[in-house]
DNA sequence: CGCCCAATTGAGGATGTTCAAACGGGGTGG
DNA sequence: CCACCCCGTTTGAACATCCTCAATTGGGCG
């Protein structure tokens, strides 16, 4: 199967497009607010309409784990035997679409060329985990950090007009959590990199590559 | 969507069967057989009959990253933008059944339900590459090699009467490779788990669990 | 029987983690 | 309008762990 080029965008005609709309329903809701929760009964799937989503895994020890970061027009919420394998939170205020599992079911049985699309996307996550094992491999943290913000700033490609600029809505530790790093490793490697002049850093939320070769050159060096 | 219980068996009807068969070929290869390469372009898509495989990807520092080992039922091969994302190769003798992408996406798009089983295993795919990400979220090697065996157990679990014996066909570097250690630290690892008399390798490729309890307290200790 | 590759074991060096303390910015309340 | 507080972030030092390089052992197969 091949994803769709652009993998983002879902190519439904209208009379799907309505079908989605009929069993949808559109929330709104402000930053932090836990989406679901691990283990809960899932009864919904959800697609992401605008902002920032995490989902990740408490472990015992305390620590977390974020397996993926979700933006616009990524679907979150796939179920194991009913249950949600992980924990979704909003980032951002973010905007959803939650799809209840029964009516998508059929809908998705009865439409193939929809159901195709959503296996597009499932697929489109399942390469995105890939891309973070690969990322993770790396011993340093500087690599792993620049890597990361490659990946950012690839997904921001579209939506704005500097390459240069990549938001970074989450905090460090989300970082950390997700490249399985200590948040103050996150930071020592931003500041390494401010040091050696490849990026700087314009807020918290926002890097700006200032040496796009050499950013190049690091995140190549796997 | 909920996968189906049990994940790794196909639920298809007679003439769903037949239609699959029509278009499947069967092929036996040897061990180390390349299956495709990563970049290559896709024609088909795989499933697992008998054997165990692995999905790697080299990197351009000679590190390799392998991203899941697939048995009986599994299916790989997924593709992007119509190329191989990854390295496919026969860790032993396998049994594979190939689908031929153009036939394959016609009944998939023609046949719901057969779709739906597909779609079911592809989040299969991605539960496993996040399960595999918490098992590298640890920091000790002895409990990363402890979650491995835990998985290799799981997935052993049907086929083996004795529930202690976890076969372990693939090498200590191609371990070292999935949980992003060094093979001398898997072998450390290894030792060092027996020394405790958790666990006792008989031969290069079975461990025999000794200490259930201890060893559940070892994996769960997250 | 001997070769070859996988696996083991050892020592030294590199890197991240942890614990601890100080800093900074944004928002709230006076 | 300003001061304060909170939380995310930064920085430092000691420690733990894994990696690398290197030599050795062991088992399987011709």
């Amino acid at each position: 199967l091949r994803t769709s080029d652009p993998p983002e965008q879902i190519l439904l005609n209208e009379r799907q497009r309505l079908q989605l709309a009929q069993i949808a329903m559109r929330v709104r809701l402000p930053p932090r607010t836990v989406i679901y929760r691990e283990s809960s009964t899932a009864h919904s799937v959800f697609a992401v309409a605008d902002g920032v989503v995490k989902c990740f895994r408490e472990l015992r020890s305390g620590k977390r784990v974020v397996g993926a970061f979700l933006f616009a027009n990524d679907i979150f919420g796939l179920a194991e035997n009913g249950r949600y394998t992980n924990c979704a939170q909003a980032i951002t205020s973010v905007t959803l679409y939650r799809l209840p599992l029964p009516q998508l079911t059929v809908l998705l049985k009865h439409d193939g060329d929809m159901q195709f699309q959503f296996l597009a996307k499932v697929t489109h996550e399942l390469r995105q985990a890939q891309r973070r094992t690969v990322v993770i491999s790396r011993r340093d943290a500087v690599g792993r950090l620049a890597m990361f913000i490659g990946l950012m700033s690839e997904r921001a490609a579209g939506e704005l007009d500097d390459r240069s600029v990549v938001p970074l809505p989450m905090t460090r530790s989300d970082i950390g959590d997700y490249l399985g790093l200590s948040l103050e490793s996150v930071s020592r490697a931003a500041t390494a990199l401010e040091k050696r002049g490849t990026i700087r850093f314009e807020g918290r939320h926002t890097a700006r590559i200032l040496d796009p070769a050499g950013f190049a050159r690091l995140v190549a060096a796997v």
